[in-house]
DNA sequence: CAACTTAATGACCCACGGGTTATTTTCTCG
DNA sequence: CGAGAAAATAACCCGTGGGTCATTAAGTTG
């Protein structure tokens, strides 16, 4: 606390990155509203008025720090999926351990929280996501089901929206994490467990009657 | 237009309810930051400050508003399975039937919205609604499974986390209903029928490898 | 090194919304 | 039916935080 005020530094460069990784701190411990520029400001070393000599206003933030984190998610992926020699459960535990990984245990994590809790107010961050993230992620997934048929490890009758059920439990392990992991402990080994259990080892018998 | 000012009413008893009821509208459809209290007043057909003669804060109005939804959830299931006589099959085809009907296309789902986009800042939130709805949820889920293996229709050996991967796909219909739907629109039915289809259809052959 | 550009600052403005309070109006009950 | 209670109102207070702007100082250039 000795230190009472540091020399001020031009860094045109490096400010808006800086501005992006504080803002995303910030909006994700205290969602859109909640976070306030000037703290965003603090946290990156500077006052609250440079922000505006980068950013138009709050929303503009918002919608870079997003922006910023959108690719990560996926882009590893693509080019492993289409050379993977092994069979379709080798090929989904892969990919399975690898989105638990981002979307559960790393904080891109919060951004599904954010989307799902500020959608309503920016229709374009609905798009932006959807765009970059999800229909990208998804139809990967169809690949891979197609590959599947294609070998021979998938039924071909399956339901359209087969794929979906197939990250629908990563996701409820990502809101988890952010919810009720307070009151009940789930640990991220234990989802993916049964989440492949499901998968692959068909737990309920075919039974009797149609759906 | 025409009628200028309604003459005031006192009405102790349905006050309460009626704020409840509108706040529950401007919650779900702002947030809790949004929402604005003189919103609510409007809606219920009175002043702001009539709302304080009711409640202490916003914060006490908000949490009126969550404990007054969350029993209709899961009452109406309770009695239901412990005597139901049909196959594991049938019994899991109405349960997600319900719970798609609650969760996805009335207007509960998006309290899960709001669990958790505010859940940071409550956490009487969390530990309400664990309480209430989602732990009596699970705990029926798990009632079924293990029904389900008490007539061979379940294999014994499944993960401990099976209920959980049972329910992912609803949540996730319920979440893409409030995110993705304007982008991509998916119909109830058709997430239904994929989700029963990963269940009893086993569309995975079991593969070669391990986990 | 002096003139100039512009990143960065800090003080300021003000709309907005949560919360309060004095006053009015409705109801109740002796 | 009139006096006391309490429900409802309207006007007000004020902290907060997004956004602005005149001023300062760090670079830059001739």
């Amino acid at each position: 606390m000795a230190q009472a005020k540091t020399k001020r530094k031009r860094r045109k460069e490096a400010r808006p990155a800086e501005l992006i990784e504080a803002a995303f701190l910030e909006f994700a411990a205290n969602g859109y509203d909640g976070a306030r520029l000037e703290d965003v400001a603090k946290r990156a070393g500077v006052v609250k008025g440079t922000i505006y000599r980068y950013f138009d206003d709050k929303e503009a933030l918002f919608l870079a720090v997003v922006q910023s984190r959108v690719p990560t998610i996926l882009d590893p992926n693509d080019t492993l999926i289409s050379s993977f020699p092994g069979t379709t459960r080798e090929l989904l535990t892969h990919l399975l351990h690898f989105m638990y990984g981002k979307l559960v245990d790393s904080d891109i994590r919060v951004l599904m929280r954010i989307i799902i809790s500020e959608g309503n107010k920016f229709p374009e961050l609905i798009e932006l996501y959807h765009r970059e993230a999800v229909s990208k992620g998804l139809s990967l997934l169809e690949r891979v089901v197609a590959r599947g048929v294609a070998r021979g490890e998938v039924k071909p009758h399956h339901a359209p929206l087969l794929h979906m059920t197939i990250i629908a439990p990563v996701m409820m392990a990502a809101i988890w994490r952010m919810t009720f992991d307070s009151q009940q402990r789930v640990e991220t080994e234990d989802f993916i467990e049964a989440h492949l259990d499901a998968l692959f080892n068909a737990p309920f018998e075919p039974g009797s009657a149609g759906s």
